[in-house]
DNA sequence: GCCTAGCTGTGAAACGCTTAACAGCGTTCT
DNA sequence: AGAACGCTGTTAAGCGTTTCACAGCTAGGC
């Protein structure tokens, strides 16, 4: 049985995008949101660069994909490039996610989403323990695991995050794909095996959290940082 | 100001090892686990592979860097691959972590690290919550923020998982690094600023939401899964 | 008004990672 | 026993991303 990997790119408009590059330009905005709040009106290359922890090159190379220039001697008007990276970033309609397993983990979530990401809206909970269910979880209802195809699918979300337990991941995944999700974003640590066309994307904390310590070991930094000017 | 940015890269022993092959040796060895667990004895590249969701080749190129060799015919004996990839990725002696900020997030980790994990173990946890420290958590101690640095010091801990809000991450991180920790794992929705031979690892989950999101509202999957023999 | 300075946008080189291809070898079947 | 098969370890090619280098441009100084 073989099984080409997807190409993990995706043409959208008229361009191919890398993955990275969206990663970035996600956060460039993210960044740009907190400049504009604090009152930057124009912001040069290599000052976002800094902000993203990338350098001033990758940055302008990466804000090739969006439809914008900037001015030599000003630099970016702050506002402006923020929308135009939300021209290519945003859906044209607010996106609805579902979130599945309301332990600490998913209660986390929840408040991680309170106020921002207006376009993102976690909009139906599910949990198989009977006593997290049929209640509002920060404004959001919450349901039974069993109920889950048909509230997908009446509510036509097709983002999902999976916060249950490695041993319950595949088979809720199987579910939510099933009911019409094409992307989800999985806190388990199983790897999950699904069709081809649907996105997935593991955050493995406990795999994370090893290699942190592996790299904690490290024997000297081979690094060369230049404090000049 | 010019940074140059790390090589990403380790030498450890004899061999350069990049962050990738760490991240998947860490993976293979939680798979070639469950496989010990569930009976197996033995298992080809192409089945361990098919579990971690990478091609075989890449599978035995990681290997390389451990000193095993499979059996041609049998393939890898799963013990024992697992105790070799151990051998490389694992400290001497247990490695102690800390934990700052104990809200949903950081109760769901202490949650993720019961049990599982020995050689990594969360022996203090710290909060600004008045209510929240000078208790007993999971068996771990709380601590006010302010005590950080002698609790630290004390238990030579030198990794650390930041789960504060993003306004404090900062501090906190210049805090924890003066008090000698080399790594941490970052879960704020901010780029730290910490010294280049410090490793940090940022785990973003706001990022990471929208970027699944994006791939929702892939056109199609410009797939080519062969599913032969 | 011209010249300098500094930033942007972008083609081209460099680098690192992944994928392909193959030699070696132990096992099994004839 | 000899041959054939299938998997491993490894070298070489391919590919994608990052970095380098520079042309173009705009404001400001002389």
């Amino acid at each position: 049985m073989m099984i080409k990997r997807t190409p993990k790119r995706l043409k959208l408009g008229r361009r191919m995008v890398s993955e990275l590059v969206v990663v970035r330009l996600i956060l460039y905005r993210r960044i740009l949101r907190d400049l504009a709040f604090s009152g930057a009106r124009y912001v040069f290359s290599h000052q976002l660069a800094a902000l993203a922890d990338v350098t001033p090159e990758q940055l302008r190379r990466d804000l090739m994909n969006v439809r914008y220039e900037g001015s030599p001697t000003r630099g970016y008007e702050v506002v402006v490039l923020e929308e135009c990276i939300g021209a290519f970033l945003d859906p044209p309609t607010t996106q609805a996610v579902a979130l599945v397993g309301v332990g600490n983990l998913g209660r986390a979530l929840f408040a991680y989403f309170l106020g921002r990401r207006p376009l993102l809206q976690i909009v139906a909970a599910f949990d198989i323990d009977p006593s997290k269910v049929d209640r509002m979880i920060n404004g959001c209802p919450s349901h039974h695991i069993s109920d889950a195809r048909t509230v997908i699918r009446d509510n036509g979300i097709n983002v999902a995050i999976v916060a249950v337990p490695a041993a319950a991941a595949q088979s809720v995944a199987d579910t939510l794909v099933e009911a019409g999700v094409r992307s989800l974003l999985n806190f388990a640590d199983v790897r999950l095996r699904l069709p081809p066309d649907v996105y997935v994307e593991h955050i493995d904390i406990g795999v994370t959290l090893e290699k942190v310590a592996f790299f904690a070991r490290r024997p000297a930094a081979t690094e060369k940082d230049t404090r000049s000017s």
